[in-house]
RNA sequence: GGGUGAUUAGCUCAGUUGGCUAGAGCAUCUCGUUUACACCGAGAGGGUCGGGGGUUCGAGUCCCUCAUCACCCACCA
């Protein structure tokens, strides 16, 4: 025998550094194929951040259709990027500041920048290098970062062009602002706390002073700012009051009663006072009922001149104590209790946050949205899974204008300029490396926010391909855009408004939506349980296309799944499993064997594999085609395993090697490939047959030629074989003898069913003797001591109740009139034939039944 | 409060347009070391598909409803 060249164990992290080395400068992912395109541009993940695991998912789902694709022979292209990550990248950074009792606000908006730059640069090798392990074949040379010149220039050139248009402009809208920082947040750098406070009860007396409205409020000195008061339109405690005014005191001011249903009537009185200028509820019912906002509070958090002149220039809280006080003075103030709430808080100082207003660049969104929701209705790009679409028109149909303007340092500057003296004078200029400009001796200020991080992305299928390029002619639109959930609004939905927008065409033709990875029990992942699972351990374990396989098996697009180690270990061993069908059939075939274009089946079980090879070919590329990477991958497994493994290389074991063991070989590691890219290529640089190729390049399986009766005879041999174990463990049998009689296949086969029954022959005689077969039309009996009789009957009976309730289920079936009437034709013969096969059964059953309790009598 | 998804074997989950005698992996039980692999092979047990209604010849699959769980969004005046 010859000895065996590779290792019994397949182990992963020997072979993996080398192989992508191999792949990567073998330019194997740069796209050079004449024929269609495939493109997948990355999402771009967080540069500074390392890869949680659901990046292992993100890999596999954009890798697999890539390595598909590329086998198909196609233009293939998946572009890698990584994002700057405005708002969190800048938090981890002022938390490394802190350390050195820094902070962001000791830094101009310049110098913080750079220092960011430099932050992200460091950190982007270990991010580029945990890529590769997960085996991702994207093109590096194409690599881009979020803040890279190309993305830059195409943010401002959109911003222009929507400017142009008339698409953007500057609109008041509340922001959360820190008067201790003097600048704005964002929603997610609020942090809620409890706080316990009173809830005061104030009487807003009636213009017409028929009676009055008592509206609750947690912040009684914004009643100075109030211009409306709402009810619920259903409430009837109010009905009579809708569109009458009551008379604010301390200010006089006379402010209509509205009907709105964003009013909760269990909560206090089921009136709210309505301060547009500093509560987002209120802002939102005076933008819906025309009322006016009055700012009270200015950036110092100090009440404005808009308030009658003893409470000007007081802070909020001396102004809530003067606003009470004279409230109760004035006979105002019904009643106070005490309330639990959570209120907002500046993350850094613990200043409450105050929502002002505050001028931002707008985008007006109607006109990019509709011709959106056109091309979606038209079903001009296709959803996994297909209710995403849906979805998406309702969200574009409600869409609200989009505020693109951000009060964070780490980002893209608006390249707006601000004429000093006439600040209503907005010219665009895209000299955004200057404060201050100079034209036609006007001073501009440069606009001080940045873009937000959705603006530059939602360029991001062209931005990264290059507008003007070849390669936007080659791989514009996108085959597919594979992303998450929550996602799905604020960043594919303006991919598709802005591809549409700015070229004309959508961005992608498809979208994957794929679902999280949670913890074991089903618990969101997250630092602070300490729950996380780090996936470079993983592959150190069980190798990257373990944990590849072991996290796409069973999962479903847009469904959130636990992360099951047990899947990971069973990937594992499936890549042993892949590693020794190799190793068996290099040891088969030798050191001479040549690669054949053309299998040339004799046996029954290469006629039968080949068949199978060729239908598991086309079942697992409709898989694909449809992304179900859970059934492909499940159908290749079982091939591999049961039919391969399984049913093939054992019968060829009492067979004589032949060439359709590489051929088959062949196909495994081709269709293996897209899964277990990392053990495919491995295996395929050690085949001697296939000199200096690369697997990842090879084409998909292609048809082979094989006889439907051959495979048909070996599925024979399959069922007598199955029957032959069944019987031989349930009767305890001791390698018993297989008799026949006047069955030449069964002579002809006699190696191969001894072998893989392990009995103890076959033999042909002139009469039946023992347990008569039943699985088969041959007659075929085992030889078996009286004593098995009872076991063996008692056998038969089971398996003939099983048949004879499939009898009754089928005949009910059938003797439905309706069912013979209205079912399709070919359902209906199938049941037929199910119901006569049954019958056969139940009589094989019966005679062998019969037979064997006289025979053992 | 709004939205989305889930609920199938002991566990984790598949099940594409309704045609199913409901599957897989792991776990369990029995046997086995036949030289590719014990990260293995052979065999077996285990489920009224969350409850209730409906549509249909036919429902795990479609509709309604209830229950439970999860996530997202909003809100807490």
């Amino acid at each position: 025998m010859v000895a065996m060249n590779l290792p019994k164990v397949y182990e992963p992290k020997e072979y993996e550094t080398d192989i992508y080395d191999l792949w990567e400068k073998s330019g194997t992912f740069e796209p050079n194929s004449a024929h269609k395109a495939y493109t997948i541009v990355m999402p771009p993940p967080n540069a500074n951040a390392n890869l949680h695991i659901g990046y292992a998912l993100t890999a596999a789902l954009e890798d697999i259709p890539t390595r598909y694709h590329r086998m198909l022979g196609e233009r293939t292209l998946l572009l890698p990027g990584a994002d700057h990550a405005g708002f969190e990248t800048q938090a981890v950074y002022e938390k490394q500041l802190a350390k050195k009792g820094k902070s962001r606000f000791d830094f101009s908006r310049e110098e913080l920048y750079s220092q960011l730059y430099d932050f992200v640069a460091t950190n982007r090798h270990n991010f580029e290098s945990q890529f590769r392990k997960l085996g991702i074949s994207c093109d590096w040379t194409r690599f881009t970062f979020t803040l890279d010149d190309k993305i830059v220039t195409r943010a401002y050139k959109t911003f222009k062009q929507l400017w142009e248009d008339g698409l953007v402009y500057r609109g008041e809208r509340l922001v959360n602002f820190c008067t201790f920082h003097g600048t704005a947040f964002a929603d997610i750098e609020v942090e809620y706390k409890e706080a316990k406070t009173s809830l005061w009860y104030i009487r807003y007396p009636l213009t017409d002073g028929s009676g009055e409205v008592i509206v609750a409020t947690t912040r009684p000195e914004t009643m100075l700012g109030d211009t409306g008061v709402a009810v619920h339109p259903d409430d009837k405690r109010y009905t009579q009051y809708i569109g009458r005014t009551v008379r604010l005191p301390l200010t006089g001011r006379e402010v209509p009663i509205i009907a709105d249903a964003f009013v909760d009537t269990s909560f206090g009185t089921g009136a709210v006072k309505l301060t547009p200028a500093h509560d987002q509820n209120d802002y939102d019912a005076a933008e819906r009922h025309s009322l006016p906002k009055i700012s009270i509070i200015n950036h110092e958090g100090k009440l404005t001149d808009e308030v009658p002149e003893s409470y000007r220039g007081l802070t909020v809280v001396e102004a809530r104590e003067a606003v009470v006080h004279d409230l109760e003075k004035g006979g105002h103030l019904e009643k106070t209790e005490d309330l639990t709430h959570n209120v907002g808080h500046c993350y850094k100082c613990g200043t409450v946050i105050e929502p002002l207003l505050r001028e931002q660049w707008f985008v007006d969104m109607q006109p990019l949205a509709k011709p959106a929701i056109a091309a979606l209705k038209a079903n001009k790009i296709t959803f996994y899974p297909a209710a995403k679409r849906e979805q998406l028109i309702g969200y574009l149909e409600n869409l609200r204008d989009w505020n693109i303007s951000r009060q964070i340092a780490w980002g893209i500057p608006i390249p707006a300029f601000q004429n000093v003296d006439q600040p209503d004078d907005w010219i665009f200029d895209d000299r955004v490396d200057q404060e201050i400009i100079e034209i036609d001796g006007k001073t501009y200020h440069r606009d001080p926010d940045v873009f937000d991080t959705w603006f530059s992305s939602s360029s991001w299928p062209y931005a990264t391909l290059g507008i003007d390029s070849p390669d936007f002619k080659h791989h514009y639109p996108l085959s597919l855009m594979e992303t998450g959930g929550e996602i799905l609004y604020p960043w594919v939905s303006r991919m598709i408004m802005l591809g549409l927008y700015v070229t004309g065409d959508i961005p992608f033709q498809e979208v994957y939506i794929h679902g999280y990875v949670m913890a074991a029990d089903g618990a969101k992942m997250s630092k602070s349980i300490g729950n996380v699972v780090d996936p470079m351990p993983v592959i150190e374990q069980y190798g990257s296309d373990a944990l590849r396989m072991g996290i796409v098996a069973g999962r479903s697009p847009a469904v959130n799944r636990g992360y099951d180690p047990r899947r990971v270990e069973e990937a594992r061993n499936f890549c042993n499993k892949l590693w020794n069908i190799a190793r068996y059939i290099e040891d088969r075939l030798g050191d001479s064997y040549t690669h054949a274009p053309e299998a040339r089946p004799k046996t029954t079980a290469e006629h039968w594999i080949l068949t199978k090879l060729q239908h598991i070919t086309e079942v697992m590329g409709g898989h694909l085609d449809s992304y179900r990477f859970s059934e492909a991958y499940d159908t290749l497994y079982h091939f591999v395993w049961d039919d391969v493994a399984d049913w093939y290389i054992e019968a060829s074991k009492s067979e004589k090697g032949s060439g359709v063991l590489g051929h088959v070989l062949e196909g495994v590691l081709k269709l293996a490939h897209p899964f277990a890219p990392f053990v495919t290529e491995t295996i395929w640089q050690t085949l001697a047959w296939t000199g200096d190729t690369i697997l990842a390049v090879q084409s998909w399986p292609q048809p082979t030629k094989a006889d439907a009766k051959q495979a048909q005879a070996f599925e024979e041999i399959k069922a007598i074989v199955t029957e032959v174990r069944g019987l031989v463990h349930s009767l305890e049998l001791d390698k018993p003898t297989l008799y026949y009689t006047d069955a030449p296949f069964i002579a002809t086969n006699s190696a191969l069913i001894t072998r893989l029954t392990n009995i103890a022959r076959t033999r042909e005689v002139s009469d039946g003797n023992g347990l008569h077969l039943t699985s088969t039309t041959y007659q075929c009996w085992l030889d078996v001591d009286a004593g098995v009789a009872v076991a063996h009957v008692e056998r038969l009976e089971t398996q003939k109740a099983e048949q004879q309730s499939l009898v009754a289920q089928y005949e009910k079936r059938l003797s439905n009139d309706s069912y013979v009437r209205q079912a399709p034709k070919q359902i209906v013969e199938q049941t037929r034939q199910r119901l006569a096969e049954a019958k056969t059964m139940i009589e094989r059953l019966q005679a062998e039944q019969q037979r064997f309790t006289s025979l053992a009598e």
